[in-house]
DNA sequence: AAAAGTTTTGCAAACGTTTGCAATTTAAGA
DNA sequence: TCTTAAATTGCAAACGTTTGCAAAACTTTT
């Protein structure tokens, strides 16, 4: 009988014969109680294997111990549900969230209206709240954001807006890909992905900045959807109804993929006639005949920085939008 | 000064001149309070935007709200990183628990002890737990799950084992698999994956089985980790030291996608040479070259299995494991 | 107009913690 | 031994809800 679980901290008093805050104190160290009662209670704990209650504590304290990463699924309800790259920045939120002692509550978004925000943050579910892509919903993010300061988002920083972004410089990442085309002479380059997407705005404008430095003729753009068969269906059809391009640049690896398919389908081969540099490097780009070049996130270094700046902001302390440089990987697609 | 926000029902009683509790019973829509105190307290919370404390709510409750879902990164950190299936799984799960008007705790563990999972379910954060794949901590869930109820695998149910799990049948899909390369005439055939993951030990088996009834040579194994390089090292490696065999089945679709890559690198034909069937049909599959014929597994009703067995479990009802069929996707490969 | 019944409201406890402040015990100084 | 200071402990409130039960306010019946 004596090893029975203690469930709280009352058990605990019971058993130990002090108050219930001499037991909290002593679990704290708090060093206002006696060392010797410390240990006694702490070893009593052990004993009964108590177990603190976490909700009791959070709710006492105030705060949730739990930080919402959000997925809003816009225009592309498939995307997010495989993407590769957003879920590997998942993981890494969820090890950056796990090293703070905070849980990760995740949830899917299809927004209906533009309340599922605000309700969200005014649930009072979690202490702050991270958004992994801004899909269509920037407008709502920034409304949300201006007056809710634990909110950071991964994504594009828009002039004109002031919600806290973290994200790879996208403008930058989609020059260094057509500069790598053009750099190997090539002139006619195409870029593959919905510039409706922010993300992909901005790699398309680097894209465009590129070739207007080089001179060349301006590039083509096929503004195809993420999902896997829209992107084949879309670069198969542009290949036979138009002059080839002898250079690609996509908004995404998966892109990427399957424009490869489609050129071999078309005979053509990369990248010999057809060169192509994909974005976001994601496991499967080395994999690929053949491999890709490709656009590299840092996906570990961006979860961190999120995770700062959003602790920086609970903590009512200063916090600026990050920019991340993203790195051009050379495989043999491009 | 009158649209002020309401935060919480003392607020929203003091601007309604009723007590706590009525407002309370009002909002829930509670009969015993007249009806039309109840519609203008209702309009006097919308006015205010009142939100609910909800942790406040589930605490008195004695409830979370929210079901952590486990990966225990055991023998394949990388593994479940960027596994496709793990993470279309997790996305189903969020769904279901959504439904349900539940949250998704997400959390990666790396078990160091024997102990997380206790410390886990006992820290009171969650109404329930969801672990998706058993790693090498079956042991470990076997003895929590001895105690604590609400608790579903996604994983093999092992004889002798009494964890409640959800799960497709791997025996089944691995005899599909190695059925399917038997009916066109290959007689020499690989398993190419770490038996030591349970889920694969089955698949193994399933295409022993198969084998064996064919009266064909026996299979091989090449006990592959599942990363990228490592699958396609082995493949590469196996295919230059012994006769070619004609027909490969990989334990996943990552896995097959790398031995399609090292038999093309050998200078085999896929599949002329040397067919291959993977695993999981995740959406890379019918993306590469050649699209892959492979098991598929149903996630999404899997996801909605493991929920709503977790829920019968946590309503103290009776529930027992479950195991999908899975079905053989047709492609080229194979 | 009083009694009995019905509907509506409010009081107060409870959920398991943490923490300011007061009370008690122990130690130190005279 | 008595006073004063220091160290240790305990009391009670608070966090925002929900809910059993008692009280109050109406209705109906007599």
């Amino acid at each position: 009988m004596k090893r029975q679980k203690a469930s709280s901290l009352a058990d605990l008093s019971a058993l130990a014969g002090v108050s219930i805050s001499t037991v909290s104190r002593a679990l704290a160290d708090n060093p206002l109680v006696a060392i010797a009662t410390r240990d006694k209670i702490k070893q009593l704990a052990r004993e009964h294997d108590f177990q603190i209650n976490v909700a009791a504590r959070n709710f006492r304290l105030q705060r949730t111990g739990a930080v919402g990463v959000i997925l809003p699924l816009g225009h592309e309800t498939e995307q997010h549900l495989t993407d590769p790259f957003f879920m590997s920045l998942i993981a890494s939120l969820a090890d950056a969230l796990a090293d703070r002692g905070y849980d990760l509550l995740l949830s899917r978004v299809i927004p209906s209206n533009d309340q599922w925000l605000k309700a969200f943050v005014e649930s009072g579910k979690v202490d702050g709240v991270i958004i992994v892509g801004q899909s269509d919903q920037i407008d709502v993010i920034e409304t949300v954001s201006a007056s809710y300061a634990p909110l950071i988002v991964w994504g594009a920083s828009i002039p004109g807006y002031s919600q806290l972004t973290v994200g790879s410089d996208n403008f930058e990442g989609g020059r260094l890909a057509a500069q790598h085309l053009l750099s190997q002479g090539r002139t006619k380059l195409t870029f593959v992905g919905n510039p409706a997407v922010p993300e992909f705005a901005a790699r398309f404008a680097g894209f465009n900045a590129a070739i207007a430095q080089a001179g060349v003729p301006q590039g083509a753009v096929l503004p195809s959807h993420v999902t896997a068969e829209a992107a084949y269906a879309t670069v198969r059809t542009y290949l036979k109804e138009d002059v080839a391009p002898d250079g690609i640049v996509a908004a995404s690896d998966v892109i990427a993929l399957n424009a490869l398919r489609a050129i071999a389908d078309h005979g053509l081969r990369v990248p010999e006639d057809v060169a192509v540099v994909g974005y976001d490097d994601v496991f499967i780009a080395e994999q690929t005949t053949p491999p890709l070049t490709t656009i590299r996130q840092n996906f570990v270094l961006g979860a961190q920085m999120m995770v700062d700046l959003l602790f920086r902001r609970i903590a009512g302390e200063e916090a600026a939008s990050v920019s991340l440089q993203p790195t051009l990987v050379l495989r043999a697609s491009a």
